[in-house]
DNA sequence: GTAGGGTTAG
């Protein structure tokens, strides 16, 4: 009988019988324990080996640890990787390449970096460090545990680079925020003659999400691969990230086989861009096909409910999930519901909802329950929220701006001398405010009031020219309001040269008026700002996007996507302390 | 036949 053309119970049921079979039979059949995610599956069959004594072959072994290390439906079973490399290493097997390999990355998914460097060590004993096989999985080890440093000289250390050494390390510097770098490795790949394959495009264009380069990610995606689905999820996911809605919706009508992740971009990205109907058109579409939402697919459209305000169809939707497709709702869910309330000024009925959640909430439902109650001047909700919020991000610089704010609006002296104190006990430094603009491919960064800018006159120029044009319509700078607290401290607030102005300016003075702004910016934009830029989205008929620390505002004929509300942002993001 | 890829608002 040819066992490989028995299928896999019948192959399961000769080995439990203890029927002899040909070794061959276990590679395919583990394969498939690891599809079906079954860890006792692979026991039976490990039992097997071991019983008729196949369990000095290394091969299998390696293969076996590989098994269990993916396998993530029992908690133990990836235990159960390491002790079938500890039952190698007893019965004297000399581990190879490979075997170290599959044992790093079972380290990797399981985040065991104590371990992982102890085999680091045994690699480095060994002299092994610059095989392809070794030096990939130590990449990935590092990388995953977010040592980008190290992922990189593990790459480096290695003698023959193939295509999967160079896509790890590209997706490594993706991963741990690092853009610029990956584009890098990537055109040295390229000069160095390796040709990417689907992987690494993938991982090209999520780095050129990031980085708002939409012409590098265009240029890459003619290298070809368009047929594979996450190739094609990627690139909508990139055009959506760029604030290309329209490419994005081509992209995904021209994709062959769609999966659940491509339907749920693409519905993520019509929400993130303000258009509620597309969204809710989409997510129809997607049901009616017959493919079934998940919980992301669900935040998507609660998001793009709450970008218009929608209320009731939020809760119907919100309905849907729990009871149509048994999701049970996650903190994320909440939020998105909450902040819905909030813009709407329903404050009581937010904090309902945050009494009867089943979790503690996260920092992002109390920002958004602070920015609420101070635009809905209800002080003491704001102040309460404040200061839960101080409990749970005691580091963050932006938290602290906000309880600032928040204090120093209301007048109270008292609270804004113990929360600088705070800071200075905390070592809270300076918020960190750059902008970034992407022009031809070429990044500029800016930082406010930065004096050595390129073309710093002219822009300045261009800037004061836009604010007064912008006040002839209606504009209110907000900035520049000083004011002086008990202790004499004066505070002063300038808006005028935040770094998302100044990449604007520059970009305006650098782009012909066809092509869209793309600004990335470090925190979260204030009121000011957003005001300022929705009147230049007026005075110059374009289309400026920036993408702050919190969302994705594409300003158009003077509105913008995220929903227009204006009370969830900063009121002001620049204090000397 | 062991290593690398795509979705989460606020």
């Amino acid at each position: 009988m040819d066992p490989t053309s028995l299928d896999f119970q019948e192959a399961l049921s000769l080995i439990t019988e203890g029927t002899s079979v040909e070794s061959s039979i276990y590679v395919p059949l583990l394969q498939e324990c690891i599809e079906r995610n079954s860890v006792s599956e692979a026991q039976v069959i490990h039992g097997h080996i071991v019983k008729i004594g196949t369990h000095e072959d290394l091969f299998l072994m390696t293969f076996l640890v590989n098994v269990y290390a993916k396998c993530e439906a029992m908690e133990n079973a990836r235990k159960l990787a390491f002790r079938v490399f500890i039952e190698m290493l007893e019965v004297g097997a000399y581990p190879t390449n490979y075997t170290l390999g599959v044992v790093l990355n079972a380290c990797c998914l399981m985040y065991a970096i104590g371990l992982g460097k102890q085999i680091h060590s045994c690699i480095v004993k060994y002299d092994i460090e610059y095989d392809t096989s070794v030096g990939n999985a130590l990449g990935s080890l590092y990388s995953n545990c977010g040592n980008l440093n190290s992922a990189v000289k593990a790459f480096l250390k290695i003698r023959e680079k193939n295509v999967i050494s160079w896509t790890t390390v590209i997706s490594s510097c993706g991963d741990n925020r690092d853009s610029g770098m990956g584009l890098r490795f990537f055109g040295k790949m390229l000069s160095e003659g390796v040709g990417p394959n689907e992987f690494t495009l993938t991982s090209i264009l999520s780095l050129c999400c990031v980085m708002q380069a939409l012409s590098v990610g265009s240029q890459t995606i003619k290298t070809g691969f368009l047929s594979d689905v996450v190739v094609g999820t990627a690139l909508v996911n990139m055009y959506n990230k760029c604030g290309s809605i329209e490419r994005a919706s081509k992209a995904f009508v021209e994709m062959s086989t769609r999966t659940l992740i491509s339907w749920t971009s693409m519905i993520t990205g019509f929400a993130q861009h303000g258009c509620l109907q597309q969204t809710l058109q989409l997510f129809e579409d997607m049901r009616l096909v017959g493919v079934r939402p998940n919980k992301i697919t669900f935040v998507g459209v609660l998001s793009a409910c709450s970008h218009a305000g929608m209320v009731d169809e939020a809760l119907a939707y919100f309905e849907m999930m729990k009871n149509e497709h048994k999701i049970k709702p996650v903190m994320d869910h909440f939020a998105c519901v909450i902040d819905i309330f909030v813009r709407l000024g329903c404050l009581d009925e937010a904090f309902e909802i945050i009494k009867k959640m089943d979790f503690e909430p996260n920092e992002f439902i109390w920002y958004t329950m602070i920015a609420g109650s101070r635009s809905h001047k209800n002080l003491e909700l704001g102040f309460y929220a404040a200061e839960l919020l101080l409990k749970l991000n005691p580091k963050n610089s932006e938290t602290y701006v906000l309880l600032l704010n928040t204090y120093i609006s209301a007048g109270r002296w008292q609270d804004v001398s113990r929360v600088r104190k705070l800071m200075k006990d905390e070592k809270i430094g300076k918020l960190k405010d750059w902008s970034w603009i992407s022009i031809k491919d070429k990044v500029y960064s800016f930082k406010p009031d930065f004096q050595f800018r390129p073309q710093c006159e002219e822009a300045d120029q261009l800037l004061a020219d836009l604010i007064e044009k912008a006040k002839n319509h209606g504009y209110e700078p907000q900035g520049d309001l000083g004011v002086t607290d008990e202790q004499d401290e004066e505070t002063t607030f300038s808006t005028i040269h935040h770094s998302e102005k100044l990449a604007v300016t520059f970009g305006l003075l650098n782009t012909s008026n066809a092509v869209p702004i793309h600004v990335i910016k470090s925190t979260s934009m204030c009121q000011d700002c957003h005001s300022f830029i929705k009147f230049v989205s007026i005075l110059t008929a374009g289309e400026i996007i920036v993408r702050d620390s919190k969302r994705l505002h594409k300003f158009v004929s003077g509105c913008c996507s995220c929903g227009d509300f204006g009370s969830l942002l900063q009121l002001f993001l620049e204090l000397n302390w």
